[in-house]
DNA sequence: TCGATCCTGTAG
DNA sequence: CTACAGGATCGA
């Protein structure tokens, strides 16, 4: 499911466990064991997103960090004790709501570390945040000219921006008509800088699109949903020139 | 900087 | 049955 505009939109919709006490964990298969004790009678001071990891900041210098991966989702239940039966970790809330970690392939992580340290690693690991006023045309272009990579792979490098994945890293680069095999490095500042805006203009309605879907998933969501220009329309036509969209591998991962 | 790998589900 | 899935990490 997720790149960074599902991933707000779990966010968002998991502040209501903000100010929450969390009674116990339990954790299964080979999800991390020092969590529960870790986290057990702590407060949830509040919920952050960064590129696309989930941090529940709690009140005693530790962050629940989570990332979805590919198939992982976080939300709150009512009552703690109905949870599905993919849940991988159950937080416990005091007031007997409970929040979910659901992947049934087990790909997700959840681990309960010092803030300090997760803050320095992401802060290593991710680039600027693309919907944040860091990200600017010339930190992008200036990123861009040290890149050999080709467009597709630079736009899902997370250490270049945070948070574009498959789906909107193919978007972005047809919305600037740019070619996903050419090399990063030699594409025009006009065109970065077209590049970094459809990246901000794709984001931003993805982000919306998303919290309707996770807010009253049904036909109104279907019907806001962000319209895919080129993932997954392989042999369709193109809406600009009418001509069949092509999918290849790249990285071992399809773009179109 | 690459492919292989972690898992399970689903589409063809 | 095989191929592939919105991701990231590891070792070569």
């Amino acid at each position: 499911m997720p790149e960074l505009p599902e991933v707000e939109a779990v966010c968002r919709k998991l502040r209501t466990v903000e100010g929450a006490r969390i009674a116990a964990a339990r954790v299964f298969r080979c999800a991390s064991a020092t969590l529960p004790r870790r986290i057990a009678g702590r407060r949830i001071h509040r919920i952050e997103r960064r590129g696309k990891h989930i941090l529940i900041r709690l009140d005693s210098g530790f962050t629940l960090h989570t990332h979805l991966r590919m198939s992982g989702n976080l939300y709150s239940i009512p009552n703690h004790c109905l949870h599905p039966a993919a849940a991988r970790v159950i937080v416990e809330l005091h007031d007997g709501r409970g929040i979910i970690l659901e992947d049934n392939r087990a790909l997700a992580r959840m681990e309960a570390v010092s803030s300090e340290k997760l803050d320095q690693r992401l802060a290593r690991q991710l680039g600027p945040e693309p919907l944040s006023e860091q990200f600017t045309v010339d930190a992008f272009v200036a990123t861009a000219r040290a890149a050999r990579q080709p467009a597709k792979i630079f736009l899902m490098d997370q250490r270049r921006v945070a948070g574009l994945g498959n789906i909107y890293a193919a978007e972005a680069l047809f919305r600037a008509r740019i070619g996903p095999c050419r090399v990063i490095q030699g594409i025009s500042r006009v065109r970065l800088a077209k590049l970094h805006s459809a990246i901000v203009a794709i984001l931003n309605d993805a982000v919306q699109s998303a919290c309707i879907a996770y807010e009253a998933p049904g036909e109104f969501a279907e019907a806001e949903a962000f319209p895919l220009a080129v993932y997954d329309r392989e042999g369709e036509p193109c809406w600009v020139c009418g001509r069949a969209i092509r999918r290849i591998p790249q990285r071992g991962r399809s773009t179109y």
